[in-house]
DNA sequence: AAGCGAACCTGGCTGC
DNA sequence: TGCAGCCAGGTTCGCT
């Protein structure tokens, strides 16, 4: 399911539910996700009281008053959903009224408000882990990440020096989660097509230090952050079932220019080309083999 | 050593 | 209606 902005959503929407609440009870329904829960799962979150919510790249940070942070990753297909039974569910919500469960509902936080936080996963490629929070940044999980692309370290210098000699296609280098993390193939395919630049283009053309390509990199920068930042304010993109927590709707999806378009002509104006897609790197391309070079 | 493809899992859609 | 085949927003492993 879920890049940067579709795990930004879902903080947001976890956000005001949970901060300052203690969590009174934890339901693991299973050993695993894609990996082993970590020892103790339950005993070490039932009792400790949220502290903030935050997020690095595509995983949630839960702070937590034991001083250990609950690290949660969605995978393809996890998804959070808010169950307040003083409140009516929206219509359209994930799970009924009755808050009946699921198969795949695998954690379930129960919030001394009585609210409960339901994380479903039907391809359990997401996963949660328990870390001090000190040190979090040199653990396992983040010590080899890249640059944090709405962070103001994201310019065209720091993707001239990254990308340096790396024959590598374009795709590939930015979908590469150690240089920078939290593109998906979704918004890099979006990325790519408003700067212009072909997904086969080898990486290392961006580092060019004159001539033509001088300026992509600066380019590419900005509309990185400017196609993720949009897609925020949009409450992410819904493909097939990704909701937010309330069970609305994202909308990025209908600005979708390139991506799951194929056989649609290029949208700029003067152009007239006609979206390909091709599999790079084991995902689909999606590009405008006449603008993007 | 970088750069591929395969693997991990389930479900939804398409086409025969 | 049934069923096979393909596809999916991510990450990691193992083989060149």
């Amino acid at each position: 399911m879920p890049e940067l902005p579709e795990v930004e959503t879902v903080r947001r929407g976890l956000e005001p539910v949970m901060t300052g609440q203690r969590l009174v009870r934890v339901e693991q329904n299973r050993p695993d996700l894609r990996f082993p829960f970590p020892p103790c799962f339950r005993e070490r979150l039932e009792g400790q009281t949220v502290l903030s919510l935050g997020r690095r790249a595509k995983y949630l940070l839960v702070d937590l008053s034991s001083d250990e942070v609950l690290i949660m990753h969605l995978g393809m297909s996890g998804r959070f959903t808010i169950i307040d039974p003083l409140q009516k569910q929206k219509p359209g919500a994930f799970h009924h009224e009755t808050g009946g469960t699921d198969l795949h509902d695998h954690v379930i936080f129960h919030l001394e408000s009585g609210v409960r936080i339901i994380y479903n996963d039907p391809r359990r490629f997401g996963f949660m882990d328990l870390h001090p929070r000190r040190g979090l940044e040199t653990s396992l999980h983040f010590k080899s990440m890249g640059l944090e692309p709405l962070g103001n370290k994201l310019e065209g210098d720091r993707i001239r020096t990254l990308f340096e000699g790396k024959k590598a296609p374009l795709k590939a280098a930015l979908l590469d989660q150690s240089l920078i993390a939290g593109l998906g193939n979704i918004y890099v395919c979006e990325a790519l097509y408003r700067a212009g630049l072909s997904p086969k283009r080898r990486a290392g053309t961006l580092s060019a230090a004159r001539g033509a390509m001088k300026e992509k990199a600066d380019v590419l920068a900005e509309i990185i952050r400017d196609v993720l930042t949009e897609a925020v304010e949009a409450g992410g993109s819904s493909l097939r079932d990704f909701a937010q927590t309330d069970g609305s709707l994202g909308y990025f999806q209908h600005r979708f220019r390139v991506y799951d378009r194929e056989g649609e002509t290029c949208p700029k104006k003067s152009c007239g080309g006609v979206i390909k897609r091709f599999v790079q790197s084991g995902r689909s391309t999606f590009y405008c083999p006449k603008c993007q070079k």
